[in-house]
DNA sequence: TGCAAACGATTACATGTGTAATAGATTACA
DNA sequence: TGTAATCTATTACACATGTAATCGTTTGCA
């Protein structure tokens, strides 16, 4: 409803941790991103502030911590991010990328199984 | 080969135009862009000039002015992007996005029968 | 042959972004 | 009960980005 904030490269990564399992404090989500990301907890803070301020997280007062929860929806925020790569890199044409995604990556018999039978109920459904 | 250079969202609007047809002018590009982007043409220069200093054009000079042309290949910014994508939205992984474009882009009966027949070789093709 | 138009280069500037240290408040343990 | 650990908030800072005006030079037309 309310316009989807921005949501930059780092501050995906700490959504997906909470769109993944929420809430969580912010050492949980330090704690998830071990590893994955090479960040100062510091910096993980600033984007929970950052995100926060943004509208994307809220978070309830548990003691002198918070807790961290989403506030925009993950689909949402999907599509926007698939519309603003499609615009970007195949002039808002779909097909291209699909053909792109299917031709340069990796997919398991099953996978490509499975996509068949998502084109054929496409098919099915309507132009819409 | 030499790494590819970052290209932000309004330099890739830029890079389009020249990818689609080269060399041009700046007052060409200006004019490919014209209802596209509701630029003032100094701000295409800007981007312009930017894309040079990053690498991503080139251009020889031809009296007064410059005919750009791209430095970089189309389908290494297109894979490039594509797995950036893949990995800030889905993780990495192709099959959620591909499932996500193919139900939530319009596609037509052709384009679909399209996309069957690029999966049967994607099969058929080994799996690298 | 001089002036206006056009060109690229330089400068501008607010905001976003990646990355983090520090400051001030609070809390939990010893 | 005091002190060390831990929170969030504040501050830092360089670079990227979107968006453009201006400057100095060249050039084409009158």
């Amino acid at each position: 409803m309310s316009t989807l904030p921005e949501i930059s490269d780092a501050e995906w990564t700490v959504m997906q941790v909470l769109w993944e399992r929420s809430p969580q404090t912010a050492a949980e989500v330090v704690d998830a991103l071990d590893g994955h990301a090479a960040w100062a907890p510091a910096t993980i803070k600033t984007l929970l502030g950052r995100l926060i301020r943004k509208g994307a997280l809220t978070y309830t007062e548990d003691g002198n911590r918070y807790c961290y929860r989403p506030a925009v929806d993950r689909a949402a925020c999907i599509r926007r991010a698939g519309r603003s790569f499609l615009d970007r890199v195949f002039a808002g044409d779909p097909m291209p990328a699909l053909e792109h995604f299917v031709r340069s990556e990796p997919l398991s018999d099953d996978q490509i199984e499975a996509l068949r039978r998502l084109l054929d109920e496409r098919r099915e459904g309507g132009t819409r």
